[in-house]
DNA sequence: CAAGTGTCTTTCGTCTACAGTCTACGGTGC
DNA sequence: GCACCGTAGACTGTAGACGAAAGACACTTG
């Protein structure tokens, strides 16, 4: 204990910088989920050192993340080139997160609390109003903060860890699309939220599922615009 | 195309020893495995590269792999430490373990041909004799084989990237466990291979999940060995 | 004797330098 | 004019060195 009488939060915890190469890594994450750095382009090192003013060191860590990640494409004595996303590879994505969704639907639904179920139903309200606003941005953030939540109640940090990490590439993936279905998917919010609240982890499941699946279907329409 | 004639296969691609931090990499995870570093102990990086005949930098990267995918924790300025595996989180990978590879079978089921059936057969074939023979290391791997084998007939390359390392991690966390129940692991492999060649989706997945979840009871069994 | 403080060692985080390798371009011979 | 070879440039892979922070220990002081 203390004995200085100091109030414990006033402290600001002076706040230290962090590893450099994470704070690399989430500015190169940056640039390419907003497509500053275009899928193939090539990365060379000594240029990103010099843009974000580092050495080489903490953008070659970086950039091994990113790419036991899935963003980039390491090519052996050659470089780093950011990964190119394919139909086929995007679909498998999209497979992939319906089944880690669907599943932490069902353990919220297992074990979720009221106060947890409180919570998903603010973000939701936000989530609305966001949409009724027309502030896309507002509600694709809100639309990644509701589904980390229900990843938060169904309480397995390991599920939650591989979601988080195929979640973010799939919404990289079909940026575009996401912008289109925002008002749909609340109302599908709000149906798979009283599952959960019930208990009812067949339903539950099956809402997350059907609400990824129409996630698929839009992604799919706009890819072959045609059909 | 070539125009020297030389047969494509014959040509020894003069193997190079490709990145070193990925035999840096694989060096450590041995260790790891098979316990010649223990849970929670230091790993000093100037210490590893002097055993390893290299250099400080190919260590690192290969120890920022190693956290990334959870078989170390970095604590910041202070080093690696190899991860403390933990009955939750023990529970949390068998229970994603379980979740990807059912859907595994699922696919491999969809879309098996009949010779990715043949190799299963062969590989349970093989299993089978080793169990016989009392060759346990030798059933654990091929073990190990014909779940890959599950994972490249059902055709999904992420879901196959995510269950490998979880399935590495849930072999390191129970090595004990697997060594008894080795001989009923192959019926049950049995069975799952005629719910694939009857493409039985339902089936196969249902056969998986319990073949998986036996998995986890022989898990408790062990950690609590009074209940 | 106990609490606090100063120093000291260890180890990480970052930077700079050098060697190996791949790519691209220009020159030369046919 | 075309194909092949040689050379130059650029980039990555690896090694070594320096500065800084965290932990341990002994010393001082009330």
């Amino acid at each position: 204990m203390l004995s200085t009488g100091l109030p414990q939060g006033a402290v600001p915890k002076l706040e230290r910088p962090g590893p450099l190469r994470d704070r690399v890594y989430e500015a190169l994450l940056e640039l390419i989920t907003t497509r500053a750095l275009g899928p193939g382009q090539h990365l060379v090192e000594s240029e990103l050192a010099g843009h974000l003013g580092v050495s080489r060191q903490p953008v070659r860590e970086a950039l091994q993340r990113l790419n036991s990640e899935g963003w980039v494409d390491l090519r052996p004595a050659q470089g780093a080139f950011v990964h190119e996303p394919t139909e086929a590879e995007a679909d498998q994505l999209l497979t992939v997160r319906t089944l880690l969704e669907a599943e932490a639907a069902r353990l919220a639904a297992a074990g979720a609390g009221d106060a947890g179920v409180a919570a998903l139903e603010e973000l939701c309200a936000e989530g609305e109003r966001a949409v009724a606003a027309d502030d896309v941005d507002a509600a694709v953030a809100l639309n990644a903060r509701f589904h980390a939540k229900v990843m938060e109640l169904a309480g397995n940090a390991v599920l939650a860890e591989l979601a988080a990490q195929v979640d973010r590439r799939v919404r990289w993936y079909y940026t575009p699309v996401a912008r289109q279905r925002g008002r749909q998917s609340w109302v599908e919010h709000r149906e798979l939220i009283a599952a959960i609240a019930d208990r009812d982890e067949q339903r539950a499941t099956r809402l997350m599922r059907e609400h990824t699946e129409h996630t698929r279907r839009s992604y799919h329409a706009r890819a072959e615009p045609g059909s």
